[in-house]
RNA sequence: GGCCCGGUGGUCAAGCGGUUAAGACACCGCCCUUUCACGGCGGUAACACGGGUUCGAUUCCCGUCCGGGUCACCA
């Protein structure tokens, strides 16, 4: 490899949609960077007039800012390379296109699309059948004077091979029969992709090129491109695709119809956009020593291609909940109460709640932050319940001695002159402990007044401390009447 | 269909000629316990198949099968 400066590129084209599978590309072209000491740049591939949405760009930005994926140069930021959005570099790309004409290496093709789809229709696995590439001089000048829209092809080889090198792939070779007289500029004037790729690649000094392995089989004609300008050919790092299952179990590439496979989908079903990045920054990629919690700064140290794998990845959100966990339960209190804040609003509306209390119960066992609300509803209101679930063969409860005990635990607690978790603690403790019984025969019903439900996070002690000593001795009360009637 | 790529437990994956074939998620069991979790301990489960090469193949080669990708005036 050469002594100069790394310099890798993500370029999305802004359909509003951030796709975890386009993540994870920009976070190996930034990794590769930055493993290296290099630039990652940002360019937006907007060559798709038909397809533009509003706001499409921001995405792309609040996402990276989200990721921690910050580049070093881009539209917003500029660099000396710029400017970094195709639509206003249109200028650049038609003279590339007109020189190699001037050099027989490309030709103007003034086919309507009518015929084109006929083509492509009556043909078997054929395709353009090059009825342009040698049009009579005479010709050519005719329909231009007439003003027939045309677009520009480039010529292909008709035969031997074109063999290229990928870092992950190894060399790949393939017969240039197999290759079609690729459009380079579009009949609206905007280049193609690939050509508009090959071009700001170089005049951006991209030094290598990192996408999914679906332009494995087109890289070849990339290839062709470079060679027809003399151009050096970058490093091509191929990544293996990410997969989804479907509901019959069927494996394809990741997409909508997969689920929430959009970084914006996953953040709205609780995960953190740190979980997210590590979960798949390790899908297609390992480390030589198997760590699985990886911070960025962490993978930008580890990240080596020679760790990518060729095959591709089923994602798997069993996993990625796993990773969402070990994030959420590495926060500070502080933190994790702030990424709460929106769910806990949802249950709880402005009221003031001791955050650092349901912190301490909710941390350990959130996976997703969107379970939130419905482990806490409970704190809110006292759900309808029914006296059945004072029995519990566990802890030894059942429907004769749980009013007992739960009377006796009333009265202790309404006695109790501090209302704290230590007072509470040893209140319920001590009693088991004189009347000699199980703890989990005092707790259960307790708790089970106090929540009216049996699945609860935190205790009986942790969720009478929670609701105050008027809300639990009232909560109490109900359960009393349910169990003496 | 042509071309290209891939194939280690259900999933992510170590491995790169000789291993009892790691680890993680999920699953199951036990312990802990104030429910559920967390945590701890243990367990089930894999080299697609057939030929070679070799003293020896998960590993190298070929074929088969299976899976995926790609064949646009989309990116």
């Amino acid at each position: 490899m050469s002594d100069k400066t790394v310099r890798t590129r993500y370029a999305p084209s802004p359909t509003g949609f951030m796709h975890v599978g386009n993540l994870r590309t920009a976070l190996y072209e930034y990794l590769v960077a930055k493993s290296q000491g290099g630039k990652f740049i940002l360019r937006i591939e907007d060559t798709d007039r038909e397809r533009l949405v509003d706001g499409a760009v921001d995405v792309i930005y609040n996402t990276m800012q989200l990721a921690g994926l910050q580049h070093d140069e881009g539209p917003d930021i500029g660099g000396d390379f710029g400017p970094y959005v195709q639509s206003e570099r249109k200028d650049m790309y038609l003279p590339y296109a007109e020189q190699l004409i001037r050099e027989g290496k490309a030709y103007r093709c003034f086919c309507s699309k009518e015929r084109l789809e006929r083509l492509q229709a009556e043909t078997v696995g054929g395709g353009y059948d090059r009825h342009c590439r040698d049009l009579p001089e005479e010709e050519i000048q005719q329909k231009l004077a007439e003003g027939v829209p045309y677009v520009i092809r480039q010529k292909m080889p008709t035969e031997g091979s074109t063999t290229f090198s990928d870092a992950v792939f190894g060399d790949i070779t393939v017969e240039n029969s197999e290759l079609q007289d690729q459009i380079l500029i579009k009949t609206d004037g905007y280049p193609t992709y690939n050509f508009a790729n090959v071009i700001d690649d170089h005049t951006m000094g991209i030094t290598h090129v990192v996408r999914g392995s679906e332009y494995l089989s087109s890289t070849p004609k990339y290839n062709l491109l470079y060679e027809a300008f003399g151009w050096e050919i970058p490093t091509y790092i191929h990544l293996p695709l990410i997969m989804g299952k479907d509901a019959d179990g069927n494996v394809s590439k990741l997409s909508k119809r997969h689920g929430a496979t959009g970084f914006y989908d996953l953040i709205d079903e609780g995960y953190l956009p740190q979980a997210i990045i590590n979960y798949i920054a390790l899908l297609g990629w390992c480390p030589k020593d198997n760590q699985e919690i990886f911070t960025l700064a962490e993978l930008e140290k580890a990240f080596d291609v020679n760790g990518i794998s060729k095959s591709p990845s089923v994602f798997d959100y069993d996993k990625l909940t796993w990773f969402n966990g070990e994030y959420i339960k590495a926060m500070s209190a502080e933190d994790f109460t702030r990424a709460a804040m929106p769910y806990y609003r949802q249950v709880f509306g402005d009221r003031e709640m001791p955050w650092d209390k349901l912190a301490d119960i909710l941390q350990k066992r959130v996976t997703q932050l969107t379970q939130i609300p419905s482990m806490l509803d409970f704190f809110a209101a006292l759900p309808e319940y029914e006296a059945a679930l004072f029995v519990n063969k566990k802890s030894k409860t059942n429907l004769e001695n749980a009013p007992v005990v739960l009377r006796e635990a009333y009265e202790r607690l309404k006695a109790l002159p501090v209302w704290d978790n230590p007072s509470i603690h040893d209140c319920l403790i001590d009693m088991a402990k004189e009347k000699e019984l199980k703890n989990g025969t005092v707790m259960w019903p307790v708790r089970i007044a106090a929540a009216g439900k049996t699945v609860t996070p935190g205790g009986a002690v942790e969720i009478l401390d929670i609701l105050g000593k008027e809300e639990s001795l009232r909560r109490l009360e109900i359960g009393l009447e349910k169990l003496e009637k």
